[in-house]
DNA sequence: TTGCCACCATACGCTAAAGTATTGACAAGC
DNA sequence: GCTTGTCAATACTTTAGCGTATGGTGGCAA
């Protein structure tokens, strides 16, 4: 498991996860989570086939000669990005609600999630759109069915029955994903911010349950 | 003295009447059209970069020496398939539906139609993932806007008021993408035939207005 | 028959991108 | 200060797919 350390280089050391494109400016020597992190923004930016190993090496300030150091193959970055992505999702969208003890509120933060955090959501955008890669196929189906888990559990103790939770929760997975490919990659209904609000809002009041 | 040696399996001589893939086996000639179908077929099982010129014309029996003749570029072989999908997308879609005169009915037509007609569905959502492709893109985008429009006319027909109409049909229109994506491509989650009608019940009974 | 035209085959060129082989630079430990 | 290990640069090979150049064939008109 040798990632996030740098043992005998010992420099600057920031343990925090590097927001910014930026940051290796310096003459500094590259580790493998900065090819995984660089690999997401280029995923993120402009798709499956944007990671591109020469490409990311430019943008990393190298060649890909160091690449190939550090990674077998093009899918083995792949492989290893998308395992960072899930990690990375899954403390970042489980991890805030399930702060939530009131499955209601839970719900509703959950659609005001996803009307923010721009950057997680086209990832998951981009990975939808490159569904045939074998790689990728696996990492999203396990993401997906574990939301929409969530999503029926959470429904199911904001009161609906079963089977009318379960329907539910594929009807909310699915507007959102329907929603992210229309919105985000199509741009498609373009919305003003006053519209899109008032979307959210007859969102929230026909899918997720109010009363007792 | 016409037909001395036709072949019996109608040279056709316009061809407008193949709308699947075999029916070229034999010596025929080919006509730009039938490129264009096959384009369509290849686009719905493997997606826009399944649209290679040489993989197609070895479908057809050809080689590209027989594509080049017919087209500039692939590029040129793309726009024209897929404006043959929007016009025949057009007519099946709205032509099944503009001969109901109830909204309702209508609506729920919608809907029952999602559950069939497997192939045109594989196709928008192959164009979905292909997205960036700039032919693509404003196809995709005045289809798409169309049909909110349809959704949006009929859901104010069926008495519901214009802003609530409009996020309506955004969300109504989402939710068939995002299932489409879910399902078609991803496979999650994997429904029986029960739940997926129970599915479609549920959809009908939130998302459509049924009284007066 | 002749010759043209529509359609197709063959062979080649070109480019982008992955992957390989080899060499170089530079800090760390001996 | 010499070696070693780590990271990187350079030059190369390979592959896939688009596009081109050119020549071939079969039917049809004159």
């Amino acid at each position: 498991m040798g990632f996030v350390n740098t043992p005998e280089y010992g420099k600057g050391e920031d343990g925090i996860m590097n927001t910014s494109v930026s940051a290796i400016t310096e003459k500094n020597r590259l580790t493998s989570s900065d090819w995984q992190q660089a690999a997401l923004d280029a995923l993120s930016e402009g798709g499956l086939q944007n990671i591109a190993i020469e490409m990311i090496a430019k943008s990393l300030g190298v060649t890909k000669g160091s690449f190939y150091w550090h990674f077998e193959s093009r899918d083995a970055l792949i492989q290893a990005a998308l395992e960072l992505w899930e990690s990375q999702e899954q403390e970042q969208v489980f991890g805030k609600l399930d702060a939530l003890p009131d499955p209601q509120a839970r719900l509703t933060a959950l659609i005001a999630l996803v009307a923010e955090e721009l950057k997680a959501h086209k990832i998951y955008s981009e990975l939808l759109k490159a569904i045939d890669h074998p790689l990728v196929k696996p990492v999203l189906a396990r993401v997906s069915q574990r939301r929409i888990d969530y999503l029926t559990a959470s429904l199911r103790q904001a009161g609906l029955p079963r089977k009318t939770a379960q329907s539910r929760a594929i009807l909310v997975y699915a507007s959102y994903v329907g929603f992210l490919q229309l919105n985000l990659q199509l741009g498609t209904p373009k919305l003003s911010h006053a519209e899109f609000e008032q979307y959210v809002a007859h969102l929230t009041e026909t899918l997720i349950p109010s009363g007792g």
